[in-house]
DNA sequence: GGTATATTAGCCAATATTAGACAAGTCAAT
DNA sequence: ATTGACTTGTCTAATATTGGCTAATATACC
């Protein structure tokens, strides 16, 4: 398990019956692009993820919570202190959400 | 609050009263980039974080933390979903966890 | 076996991001 | 006005990421 947002547009995509073929001119990329994205070997681009969360009928939310979990789990996946960093940020980030 | 690993590496130093100059050469770059560091201009590298806490009389682990938090924070910063975000990947990490 | 379709891997060029080096700047103290 | 500490801006070089193409692989069907 190497790209859960990968992995979901994956099944998505199988469910629709849809062929990467299909899928990827409507994001204006080549299948193998696509191929990649899926399997976590490149980073689907951000104001590409409601495209296609629509074009998969998924929730728009739920892609880009997987795709920001994504990258935060790149930073710290082989870090011994990735819990505790993962605690001060989301500290700050409620901090953050406070003063707003 | 901008840079969590900065304010502290700043802080630190301010407690043992280095200057930038005496620091920087220690690190191999100069004040003006260690200055930056400070302000969260820039990373410091991984590798560095060991000598810099050295330099610092500090914990090299409390300072991967807030190196390692600020890298996350800097991914969800401005993201709706970053609390969302966090728990996904912090479940992940568990699960690795796990399995080690 | 041979063919067709879907996916993936590998490579290279283009682009973007980051770092390093240096000069010039501010600010405070004297 | 000079000095010392730090900051800022800019330019270039190094690095990383992306996009696009082509060839390889896998699977199914005849």
């Amino acid at each position: 398990m190497n790209s859960q947002f990968g992995e979901k547009i994956r099944t998505l995509r199988e469910i629709q019956h849809l062929y990467l073929r299909q899928v990827a001119p409507l994001l204006e990329m080549d299948t193998a692009q696509l191929s990649k994205i899926e399997k976590g070997l490149r980073l689907l681009k951000r104001e590409q993820i409601p495209i296609i969360a629509d074009i998969l009928k998924a929730s728009s939310d739920e892609l880009m919570t997987l795709w920001l979990a994504d990258q935060i789990y790149a930073v710290v996946k082989d870090e011994k202190l990735a819990n505790e960093a993962i605690q001060v940020a989301e500290k700050k980030i409620n901090l953050k959400k406070r003063k707003e």
